[in-house]
DNA sequence: TTGTATGCGTTATCAT
DNA sequence: ATGATAACGCATACAA
């Protein structure tokens, strides 16, 4: 059965076209008056018919789609589940949908997706935007998106700042893991370990300058022999967990770069008879959901993806108002949370 | 800047608006021919202005939107992260795009997004159904789709088989919940207890079901005092775990509905200084990511998120191409997955 | 208070 | 080999 349109309305109702299309949208309480009874009788036809008005023909006459487009790197951790969570809702709120695509850096499709969103002519872009450093194509569309003005919100790490003219939330690691540090650094450990898990370079660098940093000042010398690079997932992790754990002089203490891999490091640690704290203090980042249910309760950083995707739209939707208003930054702070997992150093 | 139209790289390139679309949609290799010096004048064109069609126009002339709508019941939960993350990537590999909808049973606004869904003309929807035995309004919409013959999956448990003409792909857990309960049964549990924390009514009676006919089989009593029915939270299940572990005949084996009660269920274990499995035993639904790195490794029955999505849209391209072609169902099977959680009654 | 006419950007059907 | 033109479904300025 063909879906109805506002002209088989508009017959049925024996009204004109633009006679529905004010009654639908409601001119009648700005503009343009409507008679109770031809209110009625459109209403009517319109129940009748089930008819419910096009959004494609909208936005092609509106200009805008009231879509979002959400581009997060990896939709295997739940951090960034929390981000969309917080996106969707907000947007949903304001009457907005997504549009979700997930780059992951094994996607060779990465252009390719961007330049689909563009091609929808999404009246937003919400993105963690890692992935854009390191595709000459990805920034390509970036100035495209740009130049027409298409408002685009990045969530990304202060250090990493690159100058698109883009509103930012603003949060990382990099204060965090100060504390981390200071922390575990006060719980008289010497040697500590970095799982550096990521999908994409330059990601987490929050965390590895923050950890130098915080080395150095301790007057401590940064081994490369304590931090593992490797892939992000779990396997990832507890290999490279497993290797920094039995190599000739292993760390007392261990980050890893988000609570997934603590998870697997955990794991390993399990698998080396050792424990934790009492063996080796491990600390994450994110403090995704299950994390206080672990046993032991990982002491981890937190971000509040949640509230980093709310902020976001929030953003985008007073841009989408106000085109030329100043740029933003909102700052969200990560907060340490002291857990189980860190004790003194053995 | 204004984005370009194609009317404008006609202009630019000295042709009319027809050749501009024959160009840019390859219609040269099919039926209509052009010349190589006009096609040529037309790409430089296209590449000036950086001429991106729009899908929104393009959607109002054929019909299709290129959108399949997703609505997955909570988005906290890994295993629909992994059914969206298979619908994804399917979907991108055809070149749809995804429109992405969580429907928690808090969200009063259930029916306006499925509504919305509709408004959006999207040409397929996939969807975890449970969400609408309970909403009569959300009912009438997915007749409405019905009948104007937008295709859609159904991601289901089998007995719920309700009579929606819609492909589906069927996947539960009652054989997969026999085969734990004969597991837990040999290993000489008498006493097993059941966290049912459900977001909806009826999600997860495939496991309720199989749990009391393996009970009943057995000869064993169902005890309503070891079915303890809560939220879909892992706090939820928390507290469920310890208010039946500190009952008067607590159980020694305990089925959650799925990894994260699991999770938090050892929690409560271990804070009840219990040990798994030596005092009690646990099975958790899902086999998440993370189930096999915990410690101890969860026993758990494994569903395959990312193939029932992936199976899903595959069932929506296939009835795309022929809207007439007899219904289908999609049948995959979950398996037990036995690790360290499970061990003799104590 | 309501109807008429026009255009949004495409594509497909005719002509030429 | 290419161009003119008519839809697609809607919203709005303007006319009545």
């Amino acid at each position: 059965m063909k879906r109805p349109t506002q002209a088989d309305v508009a017959q049925l109702a024996g009204v004109s076209r633009a006679t529905v299309s004010y009654v639908v949208n409601d001119q009648t309480g700005g503009r343009v008056p409507i008679s109770e009874e031809t209110r009625r009788r459109v209403l009517d036809a319109v129940a009748e018919l089930d008819y419910v008005p096009d959004a494609r023909a909208q936005a092609l006459r509106s200009g805008d789609t009231k879509t979002i487009g959400l581009i997060i790197p990896d939709i295997h951790n739940p951090h960034f589940w929390e981000i969309a969570d917080g996106v969707e809702q907000e947007a949903a709120a304001a009457g907005y949908h997504i549009l979700l695509s997930s780059i992951s850096p094994e996607n060779r499709h990465a252009e390719e997706i961007f330049k689909n969103l563009s091609h929808r002519r999404i009246d937003g872009l919400v993105m963690v935007p890692s992935f854009i450093y390191h595709s000459a194509e990805a920034q390509k569309t970036l100035e495209y998106l740009l130049k027409r003005k298409v408002p685009i919100v990045g969530m990304m790490a202060e250090y990493g700042d690159s100058d698109y003219k883009i509103d930012r939330v603003i949060s990382d690691y990099r204060d965090a893991t100060t504390e981390v540090m200071n922390h575990l650094l006060t719980l008289g450990h010497r040697r500590i370990g970095l799982i550096f898990g990521i999908a994409v370079p330059d990601l987490g660098n929050d965390r590895l300058l923050a950890y130098q940093d915080s080395l150095e000042a301790a007057g401590l010398p940064v081994d490369p022999e304590l931090i593992v690079e490797c892939g992000p997932t779990m396997e990832d992790g507890y290999h490279a967990t497993r290797q920094l754990l039995e190599s000739a002089s292993p760390p007392t203490a261990l980050l890893t770069i988000n609570d997934l891999l603590a998870i697997s490091a955990l794991r390993a640690i399990r698998d080396l008879n050792l424990n934790v704290p009492q063996d080796i203090s491990l600390v994450g980042y994110d403090n995704i959901p299950l994390a206080k249910y672990l046993v032991p309760r990982l002491t981890t950083a937190s971000k509040d993806g949640g509230k980093m995707g709310r902020e976001a739209v929030r953003l985008l939707l007073a841009r989408l108002q106000d085109p030329d208003r100043p740029r933003q930054k909102i700052r969200l702070p990560a907060r340490l949370i002291l857990r189980e997992s860190t004790g003194p150093a053995p």
